[in-house]
DNA sequence: GACCTGCTGCGGGCTG
């Protein structure tokens, strides 16, 4: 029945397709979008044909006569949008409607052409709608103030993080230079249920923006490996297995980390040289050369014939689809359920195939942890996503982007235009108030008769190259040999002449660094070490950290687990048998040792995180492992409730204690690009919302259960 | 104990 409700057009562009039926996502929202003016959130697996459920409608029911351009595709990757101009370009063809592509290495001459005459259909990054605003704000009025339609597709990377901010704040300034409502569809990968309310939130009205859902679930055959790790290096036994897992399929694997990637590619390749197994062993992540990652990618999605190994990270979880990938390896836990959930997802996309998952641990901790990520992925779990309550870093960078659009404005005006942003709806008027103080005061603005305008130190921030984007980035060498880009890494120690390092699956030896041009000069070596990267640890749900305590006090044997794993956890749960866990929420085990204790919370890491700074506080000497969930106090059993008594007192002034902290330590605040440029007491409130959980850490104080072993 | 994402305008040098 959607059939007969598109267009002519699109009905002859479908049969042409020669699709026998519509998929079960499209058959839902055609009718749905052409019959109301609801914003609608499509949720399906990737190659669902999401894509066309959007579009066949929107390009059925929309009059691009009108001038102006009547649909915005809105992506997170630059890739994703080449990717879909090719199916977007196709299904317009025979309605002449011209697409555009709109991002940073996007053809100048067509956008300029674009200018000469708004229409049709553009594909665009949150980035270039930031710098269209910042740098031509008439184009943004003379391209989108007529829009109908923004299509956001992988909404679901938007949710939770400050990008989605980002993006929230700037569909606001677009629709407030269009006369009538702009209808958004969002594009996604199933979320969890209780998450949709984000991604409704992002449409800014929650009440008319429905939900499509289609939870078309594969079968998974996943396998469990334990292989101890007693230096740096993966095992060699742990390799020579992963070899015979893989040299007869393609296959992706997920090691984790860049360094280890590039320590996989090599030795499985060095392994295969060895036995004359095929050749096709690659890394890919951020930091190897943007071509050869290309390459990799067009070489994975059109062979049938070869089997490959590519070792990667999250580069290959997200956006493109290699549609022959037929097996995944994850090597120590994934650092979500959501992640483990994409990355199976990767494996077994052809019709009738199942997702088939190796999971190797090196490390009885990353072995639970992966065994609990595994048993929330069976029960359907996924993180809760939560959305920044009062992001005052995104409102600095928005307001200064709102005055640079505006070339000055008066106080009220860009008052008003931040109260009526849905994203800063939150923020109370006296704090914007009080914080327009403070910007006049360091030079963001300045007030000339009664006009704010940006600054000597605003205008600096705002024309800087780094303005666009609210993430932040390392700094990067570029990796040459023989005129050839390799890749782009950090100056890390390791970096010296003479050194050898892995990167695109190969071993170099640096010839010469060039610290003027940002250049590290490198030739093929025969043995090397992984490279080092400086990562700042991400957090574990507390819902993680439960599950494995759960696993801990239950019994049985997994079929999953071979046995060597099998027997890694029933060890794991003779160390915690003499516990009487109940609640594996507050219930915490807690040893006597010979001179402190160790207390096992199983919660999060921002509630880790956040009892360890109270502790400290406190005076107590208190050590956290996060990996486990265990604080080594130097306490007696007695002085326990001492203690939780004195953390509920210094609690009273927590905004203090953390002021002070950041006066000694600024880079707390690091993990916001823009959140330094805050006044301290702004500072402090991002701090306590997004890198800390303190609401988390006294919920848990004042639900504790100590439990001591039974005799 | 981590990973990923994007980018303007202008001038200089080179190619067709």
């Amino acid at each position: 029945m959607g059939y007969q409700l598109l267009s002519e057009p699109i009905r002859k562009y479908v049969r042409d397709k020669g699709w026998g039926e519509l998929r079960k996502i499209q058959a839902a929202a055609i009718p749905r979008i052409i019959n109301t003016d609801n914003n609608y959130i499509l949720a399906s697996r990737t190659a669902s044909g999401k894509t066309e459920a959007a579009f066949l409608p929107i390009l059925s029911k929309v009059d691009f006569n009108e001038r102006g351009v009547q649909v915005l595709y809105i992506s997170p990757l630059i890739a994703l949008i080449n990717d879909q101009f090719f199916r977007i370009e196709d299904l317009c063809r025979n309605l002449e409607i011209s697409v555009t592509k709109w991002h940073g290495e996007a053809k100048r001459s067509l956008k300029k052409n674009l200018l000469k005459n708004p229409n049709g259909v553009v594909l665009i990054t949150p980035e270039s709608i930031e710098a269209m605003f910042v740098n031509a704000p008439y184009n943004v009025s003379a391209l989108f103030g007529n829009l109908k339609y923004i299509v956001i597709d992988e909404i679901h990377s938007f949710l939770g993080v400050d990008r989605g901010l980002q993006l929230m704040s700037l569909l606001s300034r677009i629709q407030a230079v269009n006369k009538s409502k702009i209808t958004t569809i969002g594009l996604s990968a199933t979320i969890g249920d209780g998450n949709y309310i984000e991604a409704k939130r992002i449409t800014g009205d929650i009440e008319h923006t429905k939900v499509l859902l289609d939870r078309g679930k594969k079968e998974t055959e996943a396998t469990f490996k334990y292989f101890k790790n007693t230096s740096t290096e993966l095992p060699l036994e742990l390799l020579k297995d992963l070899y015979k897992e893989t040299y007869e399929n393609k296959v992706l694997i997920f090691p984790n980390s860049r360094g280890r990637a590039e320590e996989v590619a090599v030795k499985l390749r060095k392994i295969s040289d060895r036995v004359h197994g095929h050749k096709h062993y690659y890394s890919h992540h951020s930091s190897v050369d943007k071509e050869i990652r290309e390459n990799i990618e067009h070489f994975a999605k059109n062979n049938e014939r070869f089997n490959f190994c590519i070792s990667c990270t999250s580069t290959l979880e997200l956006g493109i689809d290699i549609g022959t990938v037929e097996k995944i390896v994850q090597i120590d836990s994934t650092h979500s359920v959501a992640s483990l959930v994409q990355r199976i997802g990767r494996s077994g996309r052809r019709e009738g195939e199942k997702s088939i998952v190796n999971l190797y641990a090196t490390d009885k901790w990353s072995l639970l942890q992966s065994l609990a990520c595994w048993n929330l992925y069976k029960s359907g779990f996924l993180e809760p996503i939560t959305t920044a309550k009062k992001p005052f870093d995104i409102l600095l960078h928005q307001l200064l982007s709102i005055v640079k659009q505006l070339s000055g404005c008066s106080r009220a005006e860009l008052i008003q235009r931040i109260a009526t942003n849905i994203t800063f709806q939150t923020i109370a008027a006296t704090e914007i108030n009080d914080l327009i103080d403070a910007f006049l005061e360091l030079d963001y603005l300045e007030d000339i008769q009664r006009e704010l305008l940006l600054g000597i130190e605003g205008e600096y921030i705002v024309n800087s190259r780094e303005f666009y984007s609210v993430f932040k980035t390392e700094v990067n060498f570029k990796v040459i040999h023989s005129g050839r880009k390799i890749g782009d890494i950090p100056l890390s120690p390791q970096v010296r002449v003479d050194e050898n390092i892995l990167l695109a699956a190969k071993i170099w030896k640096i010839k010469d660094i060039d610290f003027k041009s940002s250049k590290i000069i490198v030739i093929p070596a025969k043995d090397g070490k992984k490279p080092t990267f400086f990562g700042n640890g991400g957090g574990i749900d507390k819902r993680i950290r439960e599950e494995m305590l759960a696993i801990l006090i239950s019994e049985g044997n997994y079929a999953e687990l071979d046995e060597k794993s099998q027997l890694v956890i029933d060890n794991m749960r003779f160390d915690f048998k003499g516990f009487s866990i109940q609640d594996c929420r507050f219930d915490c085990p807690i040893f006597e040792k010979e001179d402190h204790l160790e207390l096992y919370t199983f919660t999060g890491t921002r509630i880790n995180q956040s009892l360890s700074f109270l502790f400290e506080l406190t005076g107590v000497e208190a050590s956290l492992d996060d990996r486990s969930s265990v604080f080594s106090l130097e306490l007696k059993r007695s002085e326990i409730p001492l203690l939780i008594k004195n953390v509920s007192k210094k609690y009273n002034q927590i905004n203090d204690f953390l002021k002070a902290e950041l006066e000694k330590n600024e880079s707390l605040i690091g993990f916001s690009k823009w959140g330094s440029y805050l006044p301290l007491f702004y500072q402090v409130e991002i701090i306590k919302e997004r890198h800390f959980d303190f609401d988390g850490a006294m919920e848990l104080l004042n639900n504790m259960n100590i439990i001591e072993p039974r005799l």
